[in-house]
DNA sequence: ACATTAATTGTGT
DNA sequence: ACACAATTAATGT
């Protein structure tokens, strides 16, 4: 098992593997968890023990708006890490955000004490900080210039495209509700949008999914 | 297999 | 956005 995990960190994080040593700590403190889909894996308030880097599977990070609506920030799929839990490692502040498996998933958890204590020692491991942080703050520019400047058609067919790299699948198993609430759309819209992608021969309907054709 | 129920999806205003 | 109709899947008998 703990070979197991080294192979998959070669894979999924290389700038990591590049350092032996760093191999070595993790090798010694890493928790490796499984979750459920759906399962709430950080809730609004919580303190953060650990920082999670995701193995398998893909997560979902939402934030509560003031009025109490729970908005879709990002998700986090295999190689990447929750930006929003390191501002946390360094503030020391409850979670502003939500944490869930959105499908089954694996996920390597670091202690705070740990990730925080690696930034001096280990330059490959700042490296990464600091790339996943770029990375989450020009994915999140993107996404809101898309909210600005394209509408909900183009949005819905890049979010279902996006949904099938995530899940490597065809086929995307959800309802339009849930569809819905990721968009920040109604229910209604999505579906009649999606019946028009049906018409356009760009996707396939059934009850629960979603199958792109290409 | 069939009926009942619940959930999802479609439609008109 | 809402109300309700239609359809589909899940469950019990």
């Amino acid at each position: 098992m703990v070979k197991e995990l080294k192979s998959v960190i070669k894979e999924q994080f290389p700038q990591l593997a590049e350092d032996p040593d760093l191999l070595k700590e993790f090798d010694k403190t890493i928790i490796t968890r499984s979750f459920k889909k759906s399962t709430v894996i950080v809730d609004y308030g919580d303190h953060i023990k650990y920082i999670p880097l995701v193995l398998d599977g893909v997560l979902k990070v939402l934030r509560e708006n003031e009025d109490g609506k729970e908005v879709l920030l990002y998700f986090l799929e295999r190689g990447q890490t929750c930006a929003a839990s390191f501002s946390c490692c360094l503030t020391k502040k409850r979670s502003e955000i939500k944490l869930i498996a959105d499908t089954n998933c694996r996920v390597a958890l670091i202690p705070l004490a740990k990730a925080n204590n690696w930034m001096k020692k280990y330059d490959a491991w700042r490296d990464y900080v600091f790339n996943a942080f770029e990375a989450r703050l020009f994915a999140m520019i993107d996404t809101v210039d898309r909210l600005a400047f394209t509408n909900l058609d183009q949005q819905l067919l890049e979010y279902l495209e996006s949904r099938s790299v995530q899940i490597a699948d065809h086929t995307i198993r959800m309802s339009h509700a849930e569809i819905a609430r990721d968009l920040s759309a109604s229910r209604e819209a999505i579906s009649r949008l999606l019946k028009k992608l049906e018409d356009q021969k760009k996707v396939k309907l059934g009850r629960n999914k979603i199958t792109l054709e290409h």
